[in-house]
DNA sequence: CATTTTCCGTACCGTAAGTACAGTTTTTAT
DNA sequence: ATAAAAACTGTACTTACGGTACGGAAAATG
């Protein structure tokens, strides 16, 4: 990593942090380049804008997520081979990885980005939806695969199961952040597991 | 109502549509002023500062919230004398009127507050916990009484189940804003649905 | 009619985003 | 070693916003 790039990963990591605890525009550039020892004629040299900052963030994040889900889900694979048993490990581990996070999860840049929409331009927004509907199709995947040797015992679309996961964890990430409890996140991530179970195991009489 | 509360409502309602799609801290207090035809001096007669707005909007948000579950799940009770039966009308009615809103869920304000919440006092963040807790306990409630009824399929914590209700609602909402359609919303709800009836519904064989 | 409530007008302060632009240091390629 | 490109610094400025201070006026109310 060359130093320009190692800078621009610095100013990133402070401003994030503050971001996803006081909000994009509570976090002001004085308050990062202070903290990264930089002038703002620095900073502005890495980010045209404010505007800028939020797409790089938010392309970052969108990235590790991504990555953590393949690591997660790929590792639950190995683990069994049955499409649905997979799923389920894999949801513990996620539940498991969300109770480990010292301090909770500390939020989630898309919903940022979805709270304040009308703050940022059409690329960052689309960016967002854009993410969002790449999990849809990585979990519609998953249980399509499932469906075809589990069939569901209840009707639902299969699409809006899939958008239940990343449901699950921008519900569990605000009620966790609300009452102030950090494991409020990975129960939820569990009961969607159960939901899981539910809907596609067959009873065990 | 007199004139200044009513001065005061117009305030909030103009302050909200905006907060609710911009976020807490890129609506200026000189835009809703000029939309609201009043001078800083008299916004500042009716909200010492930015953070008494919030509070005010946050208790009035709450306190709709807690009218309209009151209102539906004690028609949905009126419908069906069951526990059980009755949530489910409840949960149906509930999807319903959030798929009936125009543009769709304008944003819950407890999100907005978690995804800014160094920003607000202790007396916003605690308002904030107690009335998620209120919703918990409203749900755990008809919970526990379900439960009675219909011992639950799988081993559950009720207090989490009660949660998945608000956590959907979260959820959905984030998701609604990000992929831009209003009905991801309903239809999680409707998928909370789903699982409560196969958590406590017996098979139907 | 007196008083309280509900605002208006004006002037001001500090902070933050962003611009402009010239100059300086540090890396990197040749 | 040196030229060129990359990564900054420094200063000065503009605009917008949150918030304060304070005197006064209109309007509702008892």
């Amino acid at each position: 990593m060359s130093k320009g790039e190692n800078t621009r990963e610095r100013l990133m990591d402070i401003a994030q942090a503050g971001i996803l605890s006081k909000g994009f525009w509570a976090t002001s550039i004085d308050e990062i380049i202070a903290e990264a020892g930089i002038t703002k004629s620095g900073f502005f040299y890495h980010f045209k804008d404010k505007n800028e900052l939020a797409r790089a963030l938010l392309e970052r994040y969108i990235a590790l997520e991504e990555q953590l889900f393949d690591d997660i889900f790929s590792r639950a694979r190995e683990l069994h081979d049955d499409p649905l048993h997979a799923f389920m490990i894999g949801l513990k581990l996620l539940s498991e990885t969300m109770a480990d996070l010292p301090n909770g999860h500390p939020g989630c840049m898309v919903a940022t980005v979805c709270y304040s929409e009308r703050m940022f331009d059409n690329e960052v927004r689309d960016l967002n939806r854009k993410a969002v509907l790449a999990w849809r199709t990585r979990f519609l995947a998953m249980l399509e695969e499932i469906a075809e040797r589990y069939p569901p015992r209840d009707d639902v679309d299969l699409k809006a199961v899939a958008d239940m996961m990343s449901s699950t964890a921008e519900g569990g990430i605000v009620m966790s952040k609300a009452v102030g409890d950090p494991k409020v996140l990975s129960q939820q991530i569990l009961l969607f597991r159960s939901y899981i179970r539910l809907l596609f195991l067959p009873e065990s009489h």
